[in-house]
DNA sequence: GCCAACGTTGGC
DNA sequence: GCCAACGTTGGC
């Protein structure tokens, strides 16, 4: 079991989206950066968790969680002409780009913020905060996932 | 293999 | 809109 956080622009897919998509439901497809996909193809396994990271918000932050529902399969987008993610170098009998599918947990509404993420020490190693960090796909510890969800889980009810 | 030019990401 | 940081491309 891994926690990994994916990158998403919330006004291309958000994590609303993802609620609202079939059964939950998403191939994470579009990745286009090699370590990125060596992640979506090696490591990300099904259960795993997912910190779903609205980047370019206002503020950017975590809005979301998700699970891993199918491991590293390849993205059909590559393959599609039509696609604004077409890469004709990929073949279906070599693919070159990979996605796993995830399915939403639960929002975190309001999301939990980056310059809230920044004020918290124990994140203080997390890849996210690094100056110039651009991966969108990023590996979490078990220490960070487990701080993140305890910030964020629903209050128990009386 | 080097590296300059270029394109993209993403916070601010 | 700005721009720092980064990844990719392609000439040599």
């Amino acid at each position: 079991m891994a926690y990994w956080l994916f990158k998403s622009e919330p006004n291309v897919f958000s994590f609303q989206d993802l609620q609202s998509s079939p059964g939950q439901t998403t191939g994470w497809d579009g990745v286009r950066n090699y370590q990125a996909r060596n992640y979506l193809r090696d490591e990300v396994k099904v259960g795993d968790g997912v910190l779903f990271y609205h980047s370019n918000a206002d503020p950017p932050g975590i809005a979301g969680i998700a699970e891993v529902v199918e491991a590293g399969h390849p993205d059909p987008t590559a393959f599609d002409p039509k696609s604004d993610h077409h890469d004709p170098k990929s073949d279906p009998k070599a693919p070159i780009w990979y996605q796993v599918s995830i399915r939403a947990v639960r929002a975190i509404d309001p999301p939990l913020g980056l310059p809230a993420l920044r004020e918290i020490p124990e994140l203080a190693g997390m890849e996210l905060l690094r100056k110039g960090s651009r991966l969108s796909i990023q590996p979490v510890t078990r220490a960070e996932w487990d701080r993140i969800q305890k910030l964020t889980r629903p209050k128990s009810r009386r």
